[in-house]
DNA sequence: GATCTATGTAGAT
DNA sequence: TCTACCTAGATCG
């Protein structure tokens, strides 16, 4: 679940639910507890995302921050409370609903100084509006490093993951080992322009979806996409299957450490 | 029941 | 480049 798209819709959906009015903040794994008295009671002010990071903002000396990292997931449950089930790191309980934590690889309460600190790494994220692309452009000019590598560096880009790296760079017909400083600028707007489309419709319908209308299934026939994840893409985990343009079967390999996908024939080097 | 895997990142080597 | 870490669902036997 957890690429960019994801982080926005919770900021959005917390916002909705429990901004402006006091929550319960609690922890019934305990391994948040000891933080989560800091904020228990209070008004949350605002929900917000930055990248693949989310903030609970209560006051200047304290806001929530949580990473999903690659198994954190937040489930929404209407009142009234009910005992929590697996391990719930942080329980916030609202007037209407309650929402569960489990499994982030970050969640603590800072000071703005401290998120401060956080947001400075973070280069500029396709879903806000404050983002400057420009940003992003200098550092991948100026690098001899894979684009894939770039794009999934957070000090580069914010918020995209796996799953939107290798749907744009196939949409674009980049292959993922082009480096940084091979990318035009002119490439770069169409690249940038691209996430900002692909991530703002991932938080309208809550998945990823990257296929042009004529090549889904509904299209062309062939059965929708069985996968955990949900959305329809043209090459993420569609390893060994027909590319949906050219039929090339689709490429993998693994990349500093990520699973890569890409299509041999429509992202030539 | 055991094992594998994942849309991520930090820190050690 | 490696390892550790957080969790749950899918798959294997």
């Amino acid at each position: 679940m957890p690429e960019g798209h994801t982080l926005h819709r919770l900021a959005r959906l917390h916002q909705r639910r429990f901004a402006g009015k006091p929550v319960e903040v609690s922890s019934p794994q305990g391994r948040f507890a000891a933080s989560a008295s800091l904020v228990d009671g209070r008004v949350l002010e605002r929900a917000e995302a930055h990248g693949k990071h989310l903030f609970h903002v209560y006051g200047p000396d304290a806001t929530v921050h949580v990473h999903l990292g690659l198994w954190g997931t937040f489930a929404e449950l209407p009142l009234p409370v009910t005992t929590p089930v697996g391990q719930v790191r942080m329980r916030l309980v609202g007037p209407t609903h309650l929402a569960d934590l489990r499994g982030p690889t970050r969640c603590e309460v800072l000071t703005d100084d401290e998120v401060a600190a956080v947001r400075a790494r973070l280069g500029p994220d396709p879903l806000r509006r404050d983002a400057d692309p420009a940003r992003g452009f200098a550092r991948i000019s100026r690098s001899r490093v894979p684009i894939a590598v770039l794009l999934l560096d957070q000090t580069v880009l914010a918020g995209v993951g796996n799953v939107y790296r290798a749907e744009v760079l196939f949409r674009h017909g980049v292959h993922p080992l082009t480096p940084g400083n091979r990318i035009d600028s002119a490439l770069w707007d169409l690249l940038w322009a691209d996430l900002v489309l692909l991530m703002r419709e991932g938080v309208r319908v809550g998945r990823i979806d990257t296929v042009r209308p004529e090549h889904l299934p509904e299209a062309t026939g062939r059965p929708p996409r069985q996968d955990r994840h949900g959305g329809e893409v043209y090459v993420y985990r569609r390893t060994g299957q027909p590319c949906l343009i050219c039929g090339t079967p689709v490429a993998a390999s693994e990349l500093s450490g990520r699973n890569l996908y890409w299509c041999s024939t429509c992202q030539p080097e």
